[in-house]
DNA sequence: TATGAATGAGTTTTCATTCAT
DNA sequence: GATGAATGAAAACTCATTCAT
């Protein structure tokens, strides 16, 4: 019944995950529960209470975040195609929405989580040498501090409903890699993925 | 006796923005109340119900927010300058995270409402034509559409508790306009300033 | 409406004195509520959780035993019979079963909330008083210490179904008081009240 | 395998006497299994229910009780000691906490249980005969009905918190034994063992 | 057979909204 | 008109009991 248990854990944050984004911190517990086909009881078997749920997503993505920046790294043939990817990624998953909503409820935990904390080490290392690195390539302005990166990791905005999410959020965080970049192409051409290519 | 219902009314609603604000949309309407130094039965008799609170606040911000705009466009030497100001002014207004609470709250009537479809209106009319007389200018992209200056009124971060929040936002702010701008300076110059200085 | 919500508050309390005599400090909130007539909400309103409910009856409980206590002393003729008439209230009370209660859960603001601190101080001087008195008296046997009386008047016990509480607990007081009396009647006649009878 | 089940339930009983009597009989299932070292499938194997453990708790405490009660009979050298002895073996078991637990709760079942019956009639029996001994000795006060006794043996106190337990419930017994006998030392003296000295 | 995971009904608690004063 | 008390529906949470492994 390991295995069983297992599965339904993981379900569970999954359906937090998914429930979190979609409706907020604040969604009943018994949504999530049904969201992962399990019984409330369960849920709380878990998750005693709602932080402890919280907490658990959050060392979900804050893991996945960390693999994500780590495989851009190895990945992209340079520094400034990695700092691309990793920013997109922290778009694609929502990175501020889930930080504004963790720091007013689990403030204290945050900085003693022993696994929290490697994965934030991680990745403000990474961000560190990509930084770096693409200064140093020519390919990123000189006068933007990791910090400053940093911030950027977490940009959120609204989306009207006649676009898609993922769409509005690709094009606002193209805007904000062409803010970071150094030269500009001649003749930039219209669209999207042109605006974006990373080199 | 009419003034001091105006009075009230003006309080609660102040209230309300602060409260909303700091605690997000879900705070105790006791709390708002409470804030506004009036009794909740006052509150509710001015706004019938959560949401009619909500309004009134989006209604003020709103047109703060088209003044705003108006006034930019009317006093800023140009276009781009104009766009700057108004990009620093919904930051400053935390205007995605009024946004994003307010739509998924009050979308039906956010399409029927006058008063807040004039706003609207002055407000979407001037980014038009700022976008097009900055483009027009040289000063901005050619290839940044309206719509995208729209998502990027909405820009929001999560600002780690080490760094002030409107400084935060200001920094993220003058990089997405400089990923907006057309030239570079050869030799951009440290300091927020002097990054995103206008012109 | 404050008359009103006094004549609430009152109910409230007075329901809760009974409902937890009667079914122990479980029970449910909303059978307290009910039986004073009001909704959970204003039971919460007053109380805002049940250690406050408890406490506000230990309050009400040994302000009207510090009441008691002081009647006895004053109009009774002597203490031996003030001290009877003081024990035997205890028990009407059922002291023991609220002083039972009430320890484990609320034990670490027992010691400092200083009306509770008050009546409780009156009722130990008085006691203290009143067997001190009664030795002098010759009435009381020498050898039996306050503290040993406070613990008597906490004296609880198991009423068989086939017998009124109230007549059981007094005949155990009875055979408490002989206990703690000198002399005997040289031909102590049956029954309770014979037996009980103060001089 | 046989041999380990009984120790199961052997440890299930004991662990449950010792949370019904330290957290009442509320106290959570599993809590008692973990006391047992087993799992609570284990204990809802051999006690269907809450009821049904607490009933074997109740047996097992009545067949204890019967037994010291034939053993102060059998050793103690008259009948007032005896029921001295019985008296203080009922206090140190907290027959009150016991009964008072178990009755609202297993009304139905107790008068028809054949264990049970038979360890009641084997204690009032004996309770009947050491009180019309020690009366007919002239050490007992003839006024007092084994019924009265048998309330006596359920006497239960507060202990405030800077004495013991056990300790606070020999003196009072001890009061209460010198309320059950006839004659009174000339010169009682001081302590707890000189006052109830049996003889 | 032992285990402990899952379930869901029952309680506690909160708060938007109504209403008596 | 203002106030804050009352209400009750909804959400959080606990735990007795069942059941899969």
């Amino acid at each position: 019944m390991r295995a069983d248990a297992q599965r339904n854990r993981d379900q569970i944050v999954a359906a937090a995950q998914i429930h979190f984004r979609e409706s907020g911190f604040d969604v009943p517990m018994e949504e999530i529960a049904r969201g992962a086909g399990v019984g409330v009881g369960t849920l709380y078997r878990r998750f005693p209470d709602r932080d402890s749920l919280i907490w658990a997503t959050a060392q979900a993505v804050l893991r996945d975040l960390a693999d994500m920046a780590e495989t851009a790294w190895r990945e992209e043939p340079d520094a400034w195609a990695a700092l691309c990817r990793f920013l997109r990624g922290c778009a694609e998953r929502r990175l501020g929405a889930l930080a504004s909503a963790i720091e007013p409820r689990l403030h204290a935990s945050i900085q003693s989580d022993p696994e929290l904390r490697s994965s934030r080490q991680t990745v403000s290392d990474l961000v560190e040498r990509m930084t770096a690195a693409a200064k140093a390539d020519g390919a990123m302005r000189p006068d933007v501090s990791p910090a400053e990166v940093g911030l950027l990791m977490t940009v959120r905005i609204y989306t009207p409903s006649d676009m898609s999410d993922d769409q509005a959020m690709r094009r606002v965080v193209d805007i904000v890699l062409d803010g970071l970049r150094t030269g500009r192409e001649p003749d930039p051409r219209k669209a999207t993925q042109a605006r974006s290519g990373c080199r």
